[in-house]
DNA sequence: TCTAAATGTAGTAAAATTACGTAAATTATA
DNA sequence: TATAATTTACGTAATTTTACTACATTTAGA
C-alpha cells in the first residue's frame, strides 16, 4: 500500500483511539490546514490536553514527531482530497454538494489506486493482448462503461464489440470458444443474467475476465477478476462511484495494451485521430 | 492562478541570488524531500553556510521562517510532483503506469472542483427541473456518457432519453420546442453535426445545455454551458480526462435535481432500487 | 578607503521530546 | 460484588533540540 492520505487514516482510526487521543483528532480534523500551522503548544490547548498527549497521538500514526506529522498533514492536504467522507446532506446547496460529490470521488479513485493488484492487471492485459476477439458486456450503467470500453479499445485494430442486450449476450456467449475474450462489467457481480453468461462462455473455452466485486458469484465464473473494493454508499444522496472507477481501470488497461505494443502502434492511433479531423470546425485560435 | 510551485519558483529565482543563497537553493532543488525533513542546522552544513543564511533564504521565499518553508515545499511536493509532472512513460510497467493514470484523472477532477461554477450548476438543474423531455445528446466517447446519463436520469420519473445516432438528433431536434431540454454532450465543442443539431433545438425555441468546452462553436448555440476547461492531453499514452469528468458532472446535476425534489422523492429512487433485487443472488454475507 | 550588502557568531527564545510520576481504567481475585 | 493488581492513559517538569535575533565581521563595489 502507497502513502495513504492521512486525514482519512485518521478518521478510520476514530473509534479506536482514547479519550485525549480523540480530542486531538477532533480539533485537528476540524481545521487541518489550521493544524499545520499552529505549534505543538497551541494544538493541545484547543485540545486541552498536554503536548505530550499530541506528541504520542503523532507518532500513533507512523510519525517521527509532531514536526514530522504536520508535514505529512500537509501533504495530504495537498493531495487535493478536502471533503472527506462528507456525505450530501438534504439542506445542501450547490456550492456544498458540488465539491462534496467531487472529492467522494476523488476519494475513491485514491482507495483503488493504492489497493488495485497490479498483478492483476498485467495478467488482464497479458489477455487482452492474445485476445483474437474482444466482447464487453454489461447491463445498466455497466451497460454505458461496456459502450465505453468498446470505444476505447476498438483502436486497438482488433475486433471488439459491446453488449447490453442479455440475449444478444448468451448467443455470444455460447458460440465463443477458445481466443475469445468475454470482458463483463457488473457494479454487484450478482445479476444473475450476467452470471449465467459469465459461464456459458467459460464452458465454452472462451477467456472470460470480470471488472467487478472480489467474491461475488460473478467473480468465482472468471478466468481473472479485477477485483474493485469500493465502499459501498451509505447515503441516500451520493451517486454510484463504481462506474468511474471501472472506467479509470478501463483506461488502464488501455493503456498497458497500447504500451505492450510498442512505439510502432503510435502512427496507428495517429490515424484514427486525424481521421476525426474533418468533421470539426478548425479552431482558430 | 498558476500552481504557486515553490520549485518551480526558486529555480526561476535562481539567477538572481547571492552566492549563499544560491547555495542553500541547490541543495534544496537537488533533493527537495531530503530538505523537507532535515532540521534548519543540518540543511546549513549541507550547504556550508550559517543557520541565519539558511533562515534569510526562507524569509525571501515568503516564508515565516524555516518550518513554514518546509511546510509549503512540503505541499509543493505532494501537489506538484504527485500529479502534474507524471505522464506515462514508454518503459513504464504496471506499477508505474496504474497509479499515474489514475492520479492524472484525480488531478483533473480537483481541477474541476475549484473551477466549476456553481451558478452555472445551479442554472442547469433549473433547467432541468422544468423540463418536461430531456435528450443526451454525444458522439463517440460522449455516446456512452450520454447513455450513462439516460440511465441516471430516468430514475427522475420524466421522459428522458439519449441518443448517438446524428439522424436520430436532428429529426429529434426539429420536432421539438418549448419545454424539451436537449443536453449535448461534446469532448471538443466542435463537432459540427453536434453544433448544428444544437442549433436546429436552439431555433425552435427548446432548451439547449452543453456540457462542452468554454468559447467553443457548441457552447455558442446553447442556452446554457457547464464549460470544462479540462488541460488537453499532450501525452500520447494518457487517455482522455474529459468523459471521467463529464461523468462526474452529469453525477452532481441528478444529485442537485434529487435534492431540489426534495425528501418526498426519496420513497420513488426506493422502489427502483427494489425493483431491481430478484435478478440479483442473495448475498449471504 | 569608505559604504553597503552579505554572511557569520553567539546568545536567546521557542518548540519538541523524554523521563518519570500519578491517575484512571481494566482485569483478576477473593 | 468489592477490592487488589496490573496495565494503560495522561500530565508535569526537565532536557534537548531547533529556530530566531541582535550584533559583529567580512566582502565587494564605488
Amino acid at each position: 500500500m502507497q502513502s495513504q492520505n492521512l486525514i482519512n487514516v485518521i478518521t478510520d482510526a476514530l473509534p479506536g483511539l482514547n479519550k485525549s487521543e480523540t480530542k486531538v483528532a477532533q480539533v485537528i480534523l476540524s481545521d487541518p490546514d489550521a493544524a499545520t500551522q499552529s505549534s505543538i503548544a497551541t494544538l493541545a490547548r484547543k485540545a486541552n490536553v498536554s503536548e505530550p498527549s499530541v506528541n504520542r497521538f503523532c507518532k500513533r500514526f507512523n510519525a517521527a514527531g509532531f514536526p514530522d506529522f504536520k508535514l505529512k498533514l500537509a501533504k495530504s492536504l495537498a493531495s487535493g482530497i478536502r471533503f472527506v467522507n462528507r456525505n450530501v446532506d438534504p439542506d445542501d446547496d450547490v456550492s456544498s454538494y458540488t465539491p462534496k460529490i467531487i472529492d467522494s470521488t476523488i476519494n475513491t479513485l485514491a482507495l483503488v489506486r493504492d489497493k488495485i493488484s497490479h498483478t492483476r492487471v498485467n495478467q488482464v492485459v497479458d489477455k487482452l493482448i492474445q485476445a483474437k476477439r474482444i466482447y464487453f458486456f454489461g447491463l445498466g450503467a455497466s451497460g454505458s462503461v461496456a459502450r465505453d470500453a468498446e470505444n476505447k479499445f476498438f483502436r486497438f485494430n482488433l475486433p471488439v464489440s459491446s453488449h447490453d442486450d442479455v440475449l444478444m449476450q448468451r448467443m455470444l456467449a455460447s458460440t465463443g470458444g477458445t481466443g475469445d475474450v468475454f470482458f463483463v462489467i457488473s457494479h454487484t457481480g450478482r445479476t444473475k443474467e450476467v452470471v449465467e453468461v459469465a459461464e456459458i462462455a467459460r464452458g465454452n473455452g472462451s477467456t472470460v475476465i470480470g471488472l467487478t466485486v472480489v467474491d461475488s458469484p460473478l467473480a468465482e465464473m472468471c478466468t481473472v477478476t479485477l477485483d474493485v473494493d469500493v465502499p459501498e454508499n451509505t447515503d441516500e444522496y451520493m451517486p454510484m462511484a463504481s462506474r468511474i472507477v471501472h472506467l479509470v481501470i478501463l483506461d488502464v488497461l488501455a493503456t498497458g495494451v497500447t504500451l505492450r505494443r510498442g512505439p510502432d502502434f503510435l502512427p496507428h492511433l495517429e490515424k484514427i485521430k486525424n481521421s476525426l479531423k474533418p468533421t470539426r470546425y478548425k479552431n482558430d485560435k
